[in-house]
DNA sequence: ACAAGCATTCAAAGCGCTTTGGTGGAGCAA
DNA sequence: TTGCTCCACCAAAGCGCTTTGAATGCTTGT
């Protein structure tokens, strides 16, 4: 069923029946029900394409994720990243457009979305420091939201939505420092990405507050896998002096490190401490009841909401200022955390 | 830059240009280098709206992802599926379009997507018993691919790709068996979804093929959490007669069980044995070096590749018989499986 | 009673592309 | 020369919608 079809129906011109649907006031309200009625009836919708070509307006927003070719990896927040960002998608009747591709040409694939035109904005994914794509976009003048942010030029006013990075670590950090913990790992995400940085930041600031030395072979920088948990705490743990907490960059990272202390007949809490970052994902609740992390939260489904709700905005009133949320997340205590044993 | 602009500059009309890029023979190979780099130059990229329009193709894909109204979960799963799937979208020119809908009204989800006119095809993801989007979108004429299958009327062709889940926790529960097992429990997805229906039937068919009772409170059906995991664990331990061995669905529902036996001083592979059904996903890479977990394996993202392969073909060609892929899972052995305790 | 004003409705253009159905001219045979 | 076929190109229609600009029929005010 087409417009043309639905107006011969009514014996309206598409006008009127185009208008009657879209909430005119040019059309008498009795036509308006007339083809209200008649439209849901025959299950009218019209046609996106033809609608875009038609305003200029895709009512589609993109989102293009990074595959980290070195390990053909794709970052599992995005799950539940996007079921936040779709919560608003649906209800302002958007479209999504997901692209998966690899980190190493991520710049062109933006390029061809903008000219394609088929979305009106884009959510920029883990953006990297000084990251091109912000430039790219604002000269190509498409509509954008970066979930994080990038060290970029000072004067670059962009929309974005992150976590406070530098300030959960650094509270994580002082909060293993006040416990007693003089020798910490970290196991950082890629320091090629922003969010690991702010990290970094973070951790080396509460050392450097408590006037501890840092120990760069306690700093590790990789992919967020399990694995990466597990063989840093088997490393850590086999060394003459090895440390007695770690700062774990995701729920994934602390479950290999968890694996390795049941191997290693290690009990958290009491012979190793572990902070974790908890994105809050949703098949690893980090427990409310019994929390099996002490962690830094903050819900990356919000983030996602939130990004969409920016870029809906931007859209919508492009010459608006650029808005920015930071949001802070909450240590929550669980039971990975204890005093440092004393050796 | 678009066509018309594009081919004034080549003072060419847009019927040549066109051709000349969509490869038409009746260009002059001296007028397509022309237009060719011409396009290149400024960087033209047709229009994906109005190319839609004007072909009735879209060149995009949906896949409509069911959000877990219950728990609010989006299946991890998804990321590496949609990464496979990606591989064959990039490759052959097609977008991907990609709803989250309360598992409540998929149907209506898959309506809307239909009439809107904004795709070629879809894949189904998450087939119940007896699926209700089957008959709906053969009735509209949508080619898809379901990922798994579900147990509808015989006659019914469509195309999917599944894993042979009957077949694996076959496997996994004779091999359970064969190493002295009798009391297995089984952590099991939802037991609405088909696969979950399939991989209970294997269980049951090994228990029955060795002639062992099958013990219902041994049995359980849920949202594959972490937490399921260890609260299930916890659970059957508690019994006066705890199971030797679990089956478990999924890598995360095992992680629970790794964490809930790690709290009580149970070795894995020695007081209890676990198998879980590995779908390889890239951030839990079920490593080779020291097999975490004895394991059916199957590739969750090879699986993605595939269906969006058996898209492509629909697609291209409707009329042509539908296919089914049906891919067996390795038995991988692991440390965390081993000879049943005497008790 | 007539112009003005308003409430409704409509025909047609246009969004950027593909595709149908030509046209003009070169090349060749008779 | 005529008549024919090819080749290379083009003008215009059409995809399904929105939107501009105009038309229609009714009330009003005077």
């Amino acid at each position: 069923m087409n417009l043309k079809e639905l107006s011969a129906l009514l014996n309206l011109s598409q006008t009127t029946v185009s208008r009657a649907l879209n909430g005119y006031p040019e059309v008498s309200e009795a036509t308006r029900d007339r083809v209200g009625k008649a439209a849901r009836e025959h299950n009218y919708i019209p046609n996106t394409r033809a609608r875009g070509l038609a305003t200029g307006r895709t009512h589609a927003v993109g989102h293009v994720i990074p595959l980290s070719t070195k390990h053909e990896v794709v970052n599992p927040v995005f799950t539940d990243f996007i079921a936040g960002a779709s919560e608003i998608y649906a209800r302002e009747n958007y479209d999504m457009h997901l692209s998966v591709v690899p980190d190493t040409n991520e710049e062109s694939a933006y390029r061809k979305i903008a000219s394609k035109g088929s979305v009106d904005g884009v959510i920029v994914h883990g953006p990297v420091e000084n990251d091109p794509r912000i430039q790219l976009l604002q000269s190509i003048g498409m509509p954008f939201v970066v979930h994080g942010r990038s060290n970029a030029e000072v004067d670059q006013d962009y929309a974005w939505v992150d976590m406070n990075n530098k300030r959960a670590f650094e509270r994580a950090t002082k909060c293993l420092i006040d416990l007693g913990h003089k020798r910490i790992g970290l196991l950082n995400g890629l320091e090629s990405m922003d969010f690991a940085i702010r990290r970094r930041a973070g951790y080396q600031s509460a050392l450097d507050a408590a006037g501890i030395n840092s120990d760069a072979t306690l700093c590790r920088s990789e992919e967020m896998t399990e694995d990466y948990g597990y063989e840093s705490t088997m490393t850590f743990c086999a060394r003459d002096v090895p440390p007695t907490a770690i700062l774990a960059s995701s729920i994934i990272v602390g479950i290999g490190v968890r694996r390795a202390c049941s191997e290693l007949g290690l009990t958290l809490g009491k012979d190793l401490s572990l902070i974790i970052h908890d994105d809050d994902l949703s098949y690893f609740r980090n427990g409310a009841a019994a929390s099996q992390y002490t962690a830094t939260r903050s819900s990356v489904r919000q983030a996602g909401l939130t990004c969409a709700e920016l870029l809906m905005e931007q859209i919508a009133s492009p010459d608006v200022p650029k808005r920015h949320v930071l949001m802070e997340a909450e240590l929550i205590i669980g039971n990975t955390t204890g005093p440092a044993p004393r050796s």
